[in-house]
DNA sequence: CAGTCAATCGAGACCGAGTCTCATTATCAA
DNA sequence: TTGATAATGAGACTCGGTCTCGATTGACTG
């Protein structure tokens, strides 16, 4: 996945706030910054670290404020992974499509997009009388042929 | 999505447990019979209210000691539809690899299998260098044919 | 059928991600 | 500059879900 536009995203999503008379705050600054600022996957609690390392009195309040705001958007997905918190990715500003594979053993996580899948989603999807709106993907797998060929360097295995 | 063979996933389960030297107890009788004497998916707490209707004795934290040993047996799959709690699906007992699309006007939801789709992710996740171990697709949409049709006779549209 | 004892139970304390309240502050159009 | 009001931080609160602990019970023995 190559490098995203960040700067576009931003402004899309500056746009966003102002087409809905929403106000430019430093803290907004402050969390948009950050969540445009990275590729990673993260949480509400590391953005709100995050974003305070940019703007020490964001609060946690206000990052649970924003974060509806930025999946609103579009530009921002929420996303299931299994665990008890919510995983958020900025991918989608410039991957909107895109899927995961995680593998069970070591957290890896890998990205990708296929016009295959989608295309079978959307026949699936009319031959049973709906229209997609979004779909999410998780395939859960172990990444055995990456630990033998040694690229498969997380934790403990 | 025919009618599944209730009885023999309840067997397997029994069987699991004493593979496990896990005891058969009534409460977990009251569940287990409540989980595979339906084809609706549901969620922890609707699975205490019916399993008290079997035997009143039934408590909350059985019933939440319960499920991890269902998921564990590969009986029974617990998924992520966007809300805030978790459902459980009986009917992989006997249909091991279906998949949802869930109306987001009406909360329906349609299952369905695909023998294309299941190869389709295999081969993205063996070119990835992964094996798949498990999967989850959920594809959000709206039933607007349905509705036009007649056929979408939920809540409030 | 009684005896043993680890597995299991129910009640309720507890946990933690996420939401809500409210008094105070800051944005921004006029 | 100012006023209307959107937004803020602190912390109380909600609510799925987990854990603890003393009491109970299932399964196996004899
Ligand atoms: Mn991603
Ligand atoms: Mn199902
Ligand atoms: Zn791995
Ligand atoms: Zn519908």
């Amino acid at each position: 996945m190559p490098t995203p536009d960040r700067t576009a995203a931003k402004e899309k999503f500056m746009a966003f706030l102002e087409e809905k008379n929403l106000r430019i705050t430093t803290q907004r600054r402050a969390i948009v910054d950050t969540v445009f600022g990275t590729d990673q996957h993260f949480t509400a609690e590391q953005l709100l670290e995050w974003a305070r390392e940019r703007d020490e009195s964001v609060s946690r309040a206000t990052v649970y404020r924003t974060l509806p705001l930025l999946t609103e958007s579009g530009l921002v997905h929420e996303m299931d992974f299994g665990k008890d918190y919510k995983i958020y990715d900025p991918n989608y500003a410039d991957h909107p499509n895109h899927n995961h594979i995680i593998c069970d053993d070591c957290d890896k996580i890998v990205e990708f997009e296929s016009d295959k899948l989608d295309e079978l989603e959307n026949e699936i999807s009319h031959k049973l009388g709906f229209s997609v709106k979004s779909q999410q993907l998780r395939i859960n797998a172990s990444c055995e042929e990456m630990k033998k060929l040694g690229e498969c360097k997380n934790k403990d295995h």
